[in-house]
DNA sequence: GCCTGGCACTCTGCCCGTGTGAGTGCCAGG
DNA sequence: CCTGGCACTCACACGGGCAGAGTGCCAGGC
């Protein structure tokens, strides 16, 4: 097991390292941190850092840097959560306040996120999954034309347009309007095939065609609407990567664009607490010099939607995290709110 | 005047500047075009080039590059607009074919025209100023809550909710719903104010208020949906941008960002026929080193939106130029079908 | 009058050798 | 187990020299 010192010594080559951006060696090390010990002693403690594969040097006789198990263990022991200062929690506050509709919450968090982190933000738009429904419309647009329209709790409006084989009378609409609501409104969205499974047999023969083909159609958008939209900002931050550019930065833009990618890595961040994938952590191989902060929010008690930013390994976790978290408090509380 | 070869001497160096991205020299230029003529008499046209500002060099004793006036030249009289092959335009029409509705027509869209490019797409929902009314709906979600849902002819919806003051009547509300209808359905949006001003009037004394809400609450939605959204796709593209990344991609990072920028460009850009605009035409300093070339598009004779790319001033405009064409021209026929 | 070949000049980019500084590993002594 | 000392290794910056590309200018030919 590695000793006190030797945690600390990683401790304060991740620090340094983040900050100048530059391999980090023993001496430097003496001089801007208080380890009481000489430059030769922290010597032989990188060697067994280094043996251990917690840092390493880009070439002889250069100073270290952290390897991706040395983020990681600098992450889970090492470095707490940094706490915004008031002023931040207050423009936070007061920035997000100002948003009118979902759309807007959701591109106010994303520039935000960007802004605070100085990294590139990705923010995933409440899921339908755990989310309630407020409100089923139906209405014909003509007699055999119905569009469907779902409104969440989240504030969320999806709607659809079905075509009916046969004509649906405006009485035999306004019933299954109101039989659909009464069963459904408040329900969670993975609870309403259960309760909508028997409808159709309580209408006419003629009918339950068309019933079927709504109620089909309602699941359908429950299911496809499970494939979250995402947005995401701040790429310009990517500019701040490192030295060496176009083939840093090329895949990671381009997985950026795959939003398929990026709800894949949302998705798989705990729901509860926060999830930091480090470098060759992230599946995607167009992330492996990057680390992922992610962390669900949601309106009560559950996250019903992930959000977080994607930077460069060497990043300042504490600060992202206290960031990414701080966000995620505020924009639940806005939504849980309207 | 410049002389016929001179305009020659500017059309070889623009092409292969864009192809080789260096400076290139009278020795180079008269190994790669049939001229006719010896090294040192395009050294006395390109010296005359230079002069009139078409050219410059990067230092002294290094060959030449097109400036942006250049670039200008070159694209209102040297170069035509280069037509896809036919694959390229089969491949075109069967991607867009795949669209299911008009997210992915314009999602799809935005991936085509940056992969045929190789450069960042940018594209605009069609806009509800030009498009016209499909359907509007009026439902009640409470005895004073309303919704209005509203179906343009391409295929965009839109909802708002209403809170009235009063309870609104169901056959007043299917009055005003059918009201509404008989008068919009199949106009464009610009004459929808004009069209339902003596609304109100024809209600009863306690309903009034109730439709003036819903009338604002409509033209409101109009306004602000002028406001479009657009998408942008293949940034990753940016990497091929230059050799001195970081000061050249940063601003048009940050630029591509601001959406409403974006939306101002295109907006300068004419309704028919095709803009360009070259490095310091953009009014954005941050897109100083672009070009953005623009054209609209739209379902009938006239355009509902723009679509474009942005890439470096280097570039090669006429093949930029054909696949911009056609894209528009074909997503416009997915529109007009569907 | 225009094109051409020749010539001198000016840069940039590259290679190479050198020196410096940072950093390391190892070892012997406290 | 810590420490100071020492030899060693690189990366990097600096400067000179050299080649190559490109230019401008000029005198001669068609």
């Amino acid at each position: 097991m590695l000793s006190e010192r030797r945690l600390e010594v990683l401790r304060a080559i991740v620090q340094d390292y983040v900050g100048t951006e530059e391999p980090v060696g023993s001496k430097a090390l003496t001089e801007r941190h208080q380890l009481g010990v000489s430059p030769a002693t922290i010597r032989n403690d990188m060697a067994a850092l280094e043996d251990e594969g917690f840092i390493a040097q880009p070439h002889t006789s250069a100073g270290r840097i952290p390897t991706d198990k040395g983020y990681r263990l600098f992450v889970d022991r090492l470095a707490g959560v940094k706490p915004l200062s008031s002023p931040e929690r207050r423009a936070i506050q007061n920035f997000l306040d100002g948003a009118v509709d979902l759309d807007d919450v959701v591109g106010r968090t994303v520039r935000l996120l960007a802004q605070l982190t100085r990294q590139v933000a990705v923010v995933q738009y409440p899921s339908l999954t755990r989310s309630t429904v407020r409100h089923v419309e139906l209405l014909a647009l003509a007699p055999a034309r119905l569009m469907l329209v779902l409104i969440t709790d989240t504030g969320r409006v999806e709607q659809r347009l079905i075509d009916c084989q046969a004509p649906f009378g405006e009485t035999s609409l306004a019933d299954l309007r109101a039989r659909l609501n009464s069963r459904v409104v408040g329900r969670r969205f993975a609870d309403v095939p259960q309760l909508v499974q028997d409808l159709p047999e309580s209408f006419e023969q003629d009918d339950r065609g068309t019933v079927s083909t709504v109620l089909s159609v309602l699941l359908e958008t429950l299911v496809e609407e499970t494939e979250e939209r995402l947005v995401i900002g701040g790429t310009a931050n990517l500019t701040r990567f490192g030295h060496d550019f176009p083939l840093t930065i090329r895949p990671v833009l381009e997985a950026l664009e795959e939003h398929v990618v990026l709800l894949k890595l949302l998705g798989e961040a705990k729901d509860s607490g926060m999830t930091v994938r480090i470098g060759h952590e992230n599946a995607h191989e167009g992330l492996t010099s990057t680390s992922v902060v992610a962390v669900g929010y949601g309106s009560g008690d559950e996250a019903v939607a992930k959000l977080g930013v994607v930077g460069p390994t060497r990043m300042d976790y504490p600060g992202t995290m206290g960031a990414v978290r701080a966000v995620a408090r505020y924009v639940g509380q806005i939504l849980a709110e309207s």
